[in-house]
DNA sequence: CTGAAAGCGCTTACAG
DNA sequence: CTGAAAGCGCTTACAG
């Protein structure tokens, strides 16, 4: 193994010199610094990232605290960890993942001194982990956002999503537009479930009908059941906002089984998703892409912004989903 | 921070051997150990991972490269990321993410001394990175296999899978079997292709029908091209493997446009992929389920066992895909 | 069974 | 502009 010591021999200078050309840290004369980098381009040398964390106090490293996230067919999930990754890489950090499950995990990552920051994920209203980071003093970027709005977070702009759907719809003549949100599974759950349902509860608001939400769970089994749902219990809704990834072909293929077509019968606006899976669906669902790479990159700037104090980082991101039409909205028909 | 020197000095010990009790390294009189475990209990002293990566050169942290995941609307990977994830942290490891681009991230990855050791996911049959990791010594574990099988790898079983894919479709009636693969975009693609190829030509021997290959892109695009190229290329085909998950729901929506349905006219099985995926499918897709955390977790294991020095760590591992019966698989219809 | 000490490969005041 | 040296917080022969 090379190390700075074979460098500084080679170019004829200290290892502090060395540090400083690579670190740009301290002017260094210029035939010196040519000489050393003649040195490390001969000798193809390569600073040990761990000795420099160890003297630095910093590791480059970011860890990215998610639930459990095996099971979920959520496709949104691989554009965010990969997003993330791009990002830290870009700046010349590395992104370790972290599945936070028990206390004894969170003690380990906080107090190992691995990781100089942390990216958190399908943040909770009332989060355990964010208290324990606040706590410990390590920074962070929340991906959405907990009761306190004064941490630092990017997250979707639910509102203006849910009023651009609910505005799409409306120019087709809709007024009656119900809500399918994910059924949280124990817990507060997900910020995001109360944000979307007060910003539906908004957008309808002029429109004078009282507000239809159904929760399901996040499967096509949980889209089946809201299809059901809805033929039977709110058969004056013409359209539906979902905001359930897991749920929306399920319930495609429900409302055609019950006889029932989309956008014939029923216009369906899948939200905070992706395209290719609104592509797989029949029909090809109208959707609002969520900006999950975007909001990765975002939260990681963020964060190392905080790390290396930039001033003036903005605290708060919020993005919106883009409207893609596909073709499950359609006109009210009078029936 | 609370090192080391600090629970040496309150348990009355040198800091050697604290490092002996926490590591098991050397025998310490009972005495002695309770003291130093009240002492890092008392303190909630943890160890300082930087610093004992660097003493002892070794740091537990494993990198998972992969190639620009982002765009892939592939529901397994989020699968094999997490499975790697969980394994890794099982075993006291960290899981770094690395998307390898170009020569200039390889190296410093290689030669800045932050890994221990690397996972490869979608291997191709030559594959430069492979080539480099074996240059530079860096123990490694294969997802998927090059042309070297000496090799340490774990795959999917893809003769077993395909065989069983075949028997399946034969115990319905079928002999004129169709295989709808991945299209490599430009060089030599994944071993897995050829790999899926060559066990379908074995597979359908026995059959005596020419072999029809249909390799499309990996999107609901792609899926429909291979249907319509079925539909009027080989008419005699009553039965399709896909082995192109990004490809099912296309395939399965342009069948029914073109007024043949499923499984009346053909049968279908998507190998490789999750059910999740075949439910959200129209109609719900026979699938064979892809290994992808099981495979994730053998190959993290098999990276630490070289790394520990495990004896007898098997180099090579394969498992088939498991068949979950869905609805798009029946008998031949005379026609 | 325990400790003193060297060393891992860097960074960073401090001197000159 | 450059260097000698301390130090980051551990591990690990080596002595005793």
């Amino acid at each position: 193994m090379v190390t700075m010591r074979d460098v500084a021999a080679r170019a004829n200078v200290s290892i502090a010199t060395v540090s400083f050309v690579l670190n740009g840290t301290k002017r260094v004369a210029p035939e010196t610094r040519a000489r050393i980098e003649a040195a490390i381009e001969e000798l193809n040398y390569r600073r040990n990232v761990v000795a420099r964390a160890l003297a630095s106090s910093r590791t480059r490293i970011l860890a990215l605290l998610h639930p459990d996230l095996e099971s979920r067919a959520n496709a949104t999930v691989i554009q965010f960890v990969m997003g993330a990754a791009h990002g830290a890489r870009e700046r010349g950090y590395d992104l370790v993942l972290w599945p936070v499950n028990d206390d004894e995990q969170m003690s380990h990552l906080l107090a190992g001194g691995l990781v100089d920051g942390a990216l958190l994920m399908e943040v909770q209203i009332r989060d355990s982990r964010v208290e324990r980071l606040v706590a410990s003093g390590l920074p962070f970027a929340l991906i959405g956002r907990t009761e306190n709005d004064d941490l630092p977070y990017v997250d979707i702009d639910f509102a203006a999503t849910i009023q651009e759907a609910v505005a799409h719809l409306r120019s087709y003549g809709h007024e009656r537009i119900a809500l399918i949100t994910d059924r949280a599974r124990g817990g507060p759950g997900p910020g995001r479930i109360m944000r979307v349902e007060s910003a539906y509860r908004d957008a309808i608001a002029p429109l004078g009908a009282q507000p239809v939400i159904i929760a399901v769970d996040s499967t096509s089994a949980g889209g089946r059941e809201a299809a059901r749902t809805l033929c039977a219990e709110h058969p004056e809704c013409t359209a539906a906002i979902l905001v359930n990834e897991g749920a929306s072909a399920g319930l495609a293929k429900e409302i055609r089984a019950a006889g029932r077509s989309i956008p014939g019968d029923l216009s369906v606006i899948s939200a905070s998703t992706t395209r290719e899976l609104g592509e797989m669906i029949e029909p090809e669902l109208t959707v609002m892409a969520a900006p999950a790479a975007e909001l990765a990159r975002l939260a990681v700037d963020a964060l190392i912004d905080q790390l290396e104090g930039v001033p003036d980082a903005p605290p708060h991101t919020l993005i919106p989903c883009t409207l893609v039409p596909g073709e499950s909205v359609g006109p009210v028909t009078v029936s």
